[in-house]
DNA sequence: CGCCAGGTGGCCC
DNA sequence: GGGCCACATGGC
C-alpha cells in the first residue's frame, strides 16, 4: 500500500458528497473505479493509503491541491455557511473525468443519486473497459441506451458522445462563461448540468449549479424563504461566494440533502432547520 | 393510484 | 425574462 499526505481531506465526506458515482465501500476504505484503473483508497488522519493506480493519479482525482485553508478562510465569513463547512471539513471538489461526468450528470436529471449510481455503473459495464467508463467512442446507441432505462435521458446521451468524440471535451478551456457556453451547445445539458461538469470536472470552482437542494437552501438562507429565479440567485451566489461558490454549492447541497443541519454544533436536524428559516438567531 | 425526483428543450407570452 | 408542458423510470 501506497500513502499521501493528504491534510484537510477527508475521503468520505468527499465520495459521500455526490460527485461521483463508481465507488463503493470496502472493509475500512473505499473502491473507487476510475480512467486509469481500480483505486482502493483509505484514510489514516492525514494518511491517504492506496493502491491501484499512481500517486499523481489519485492527488489528482482528490484536488490535493486545492488550498482548502485559504477556501474556508474565505467562505467561513458568511455564517450560514460556518456549520455546513465544519461538519463536512475536508470535502473536497473532485477533478473527474470530462466526459465520464457530463454522462453521469446528463444521467442526473429528474432522478436521484442511487438511482444515478446504478445507470452509470450499468453503462460502464456495458459499454466500457472496465474498469474505465466508456469513452464517447463507445458509448452505446439510444436504443440500447434505453434498454439499460436511461429513458428520456438516452437520446441526450447517444447524441451527446457522438459530439465529443475525437476528444473534443479535452479542448475545452477559458473562464467558466465559456466553458459552459461550450457545455450548452451538447444535448441535456443545461445551465446546471453545465455548472456541474465545470465544477467537478474542469475545476471552474466558480462555478455554482442550482439544483433543488441548493435552491431550496438558498432560498431558505438569503432570501426568507421568497420565491426566486435561479439567475438571481446564481447572481447573489457569485456576488456573496466569489471564487470558490463552488466549495459553498457543495456543501450546501450535501449539508441540505443529508440531514439539514446547519448549525456549528450539530443540534438536532429538526431544530436546526428552525433557526436556520429564522429571520433571526436565538 | 398519484406524486415527485441532482433538469432540459420546445413553445408560449 | 418567465411560465408551462412532456419526457421514462422508479420509489413511496
Amino acid at each position: 500500500m501506497e500513502t499521501l499526505a493528504a491534510p484537510r481531506f477527508s475521503l468520505q465526506s468527499t465520495l459521500e458528497s455526490g460527485q461521483y458515482f463508481r465507488w463503493t465501500r470496502r472493509g475500512d476504505g473505499f473502491e473507487i473505479h476510475l480512467r486509469q484503473g481500480v483505486l482502493f483508497a483509505r484514510q489514516n488522519g492525514d494518511v491517504l493509503e492506496f493502491e491501484g493506480v499512481d500517486g499523481a493519479t489519485v492527488g489528482r482525482f482528490f484536488a490535493l491541491d486545492h488550498d482548502l485553508p485559504a477556501i474556508h478562510a474565505e467562505l467561513e465569513r458568511d455564517p450560514h455557511l460556518r456549520g455546513a463547512l465544519r461538519r463536512y471539513r475536508g470535502l473536497r471538489i473532485l477533478r473527474q473525468d470530462p466526459w465520464e461526468c457530463m454522462a453521469a450528470f446528463i444521467t442526473s436529471a429528474v432522478s436521484n443519486i442511487p438511482r444515478i449510481t446504478r445507470n452509470v455503473v450499468d453503462m460502464a459495464a456495458r459499454f466500457g473497459t472496465p474498469p474505465a467508463f466508456p469513452r464517447p467512442e463507445q458509448m452505446g446507441s439510444e436504443r440500447e441506451l434505453r434498454d439499460l432505462k436511461l429513458g428520456f435521458r438516452a437520446r441526450y446521451l447517444s447524441q451527446a458522445a457522438l459530439l465529443a468524440r475525437g476528444g473534443a471535451l479535452d479542448r475545452l478551456d477559458g473562464p467558466l462563461e465559456s466553458v459552459r457556453q461550450a457545455l450548452m451547445e451538447y444535448p441535456g445539458i443545461g445551465m446546471k448540468v453545465a455548472e456541474c461538469i465545470a465544477l467537478f470536472a474542469y475545476g471552474r470552482l466558480d462555478a455554482f449549479p442550482i439544483d433543488t437542494w441548493v435552491r431550496k437552501a438558498m432560498r431558505r438562507l438569503y432570501f426568507r424563504n421568497r420565491r426566486v429565479s435561479d439567475g438571481k440567485i446564481r447572481e447573489f451566489a457569485a456576488r456573496r461566494f466569489g471564487r470558490y461558490a463552488g466549495y459553498a454549492q457543495q456543501v450546501l447541497f450535501t449539508a441540505e440533502r443529508t440531514g439539514r443541519d446547519y448549525s456549528p454544533d450539530g443540534r438536532p436536524a429538526s431544530l436546526s432547520l428552525t433557526l436556520a428559516s429564522a429571520p433571526s438567531r436565538r
